[in-house]
DNA sequence: CTTTCATCTGACCATACGGTCAGGAAAAGA
DNA sequence: TCTTTTCCTGACCGTATGGTCAGATGAAAG
């Protein structure tokens, strides 16, 4: 009987092709969204035939799909940060900071969101009504409790992360804007001052005090 | 020698029908992106023949075009009230609200306009070299100002304009999880709320006093 | 070695796309 | 009315796309 654990080289090439279409997979639908990308394309990308792709992945959007539940689950786990502070400062300052590391990061992923949302979320309305509704309302009950504590000014929870979301990843989905505007890519420098600049607003925004 | 200014009728039919197509255009290039977009999906939604869209249009791209020069164009104009204003309070508070309009008003030709510029701005790069280049450095010259004048918080201008622009077009181009996550579309009363929230965060978060 | 099964791929197919064109219909001018 | 110009459209074309499939290749099991 074979190890399960412990991954026969069959399952190491399974891994390793997925993980490489997968990569290839994301830049491509960020460059030309779904319906200007090709699969001929992402298998130029990934350095492997067409046919190879169906063999991992049964039909274009089968490909899309785990592409965008990919920063889909990115973005969960970003506010793991939020839940462990006892106020709004640390943990939203520490959310923000979470996700523009990721705009950072993942600009790919998250534009593959954005076209997908913008186009009314076909392949994941099922994770809108869902995970992200119980997500939202877990954070947003947090932030009435510290409101409750007098930590912070009585702004309305949703609306707050709505504006946290669009800004952060302002950053990635409309980074070639900002990089034509600023005259070339955000240097490191750039990128924290960014940072923030953004925390700096929302933080007193909200009149957090602790 | 006609009369160029009262249109003839061959004039009112090459505008309607302009008109027209632009409109069908605009709505389907939000909902499929450029390359999901038909030139069959949009004569069906105009109620035209495909051939008559490439006797006004010469190519899907110089539709594409038009369409999303137009939403430039209004988003242009938005800032004039922040120009008439004394101070940050009267001149963000107003582009802020004129910008969630356009959002609740056009949210097509914004979802066109994150579709163009994500994908790297293909067809209106030279806009954003200069067009939106110079009415940036207008705009953050007006708030550097306002700095100065100790009207508001010391701010990074650039990164303050990023916000306004990610947050209020987070209502267009998002409004499909947007009205997932709240049950429905939002109602009059509940755009009312938006706009508010994101006036008082961000007014607030900038220190505007005037 | 033999068998088995996952992996890989060139060649192929039906479909749908952007765009063209010849010629008809309608409006404007003479 | 006759001519000219614009407007309109069905039919068509070359191309590119997503997807299929038979069969080759390579790895593991007996």
């Amino acid at each position: 009987m074979r190890d399960p654990v412990r991954p026969s080289r069959r399952n190491e090439i399974r891994q390793a092709n997925e993980a490489l279409i997968l990569q290839a997979a994301e830049k491509v639908f960020a460059e030309a969204g779904f319906g200007g990308a090709t699969m001929q394309l992402i298998a130029d990308m990934a350095g492997l035939p067409k046919a190879n792709l169906h063999y991992y992945f049964a039909t274009k959007e089968d490909l899309y799909r785990r592409v965008v539940q990919n920063i889909f689950e990115i973005w969960l786990h970003a506010a793991e940060a939020m839940d462990d502070a006892s106020g709004p400062i640390a943990g939203i300052g520490a959310y923000i900071e979470a996700k523009m590391e990721i705009s950072r990061r993942h600009p790919d992923g998250s534009k593959v969101w954005a076209y997908e949302v913008m186009h009314g979320a076909p392949v994941i309305q099922d994770y809108l009504e869902t995970t992200l509704r119980e997500w939202t309302a877990g954070r947003t009950a947090l932030i009435r409790k510290w409101i409750a504590e007098g930590k912070m000014a009585p702004v309305d929870p949703d609306h707050l992360m709505y504006m946290i979301w669009a800004t952060t990843q302002h950053y990635a989905d409309f980074g070639h804007q900002i990089a034509t505007l600023n005259g070339g890519p955000l240097s490191d420098a750039a990128w924290a001052a960014a940072k923030e600049s953004v925390k700096a607003i929302i933080l007193r925004g909200i009149g957090a005090l602790e």
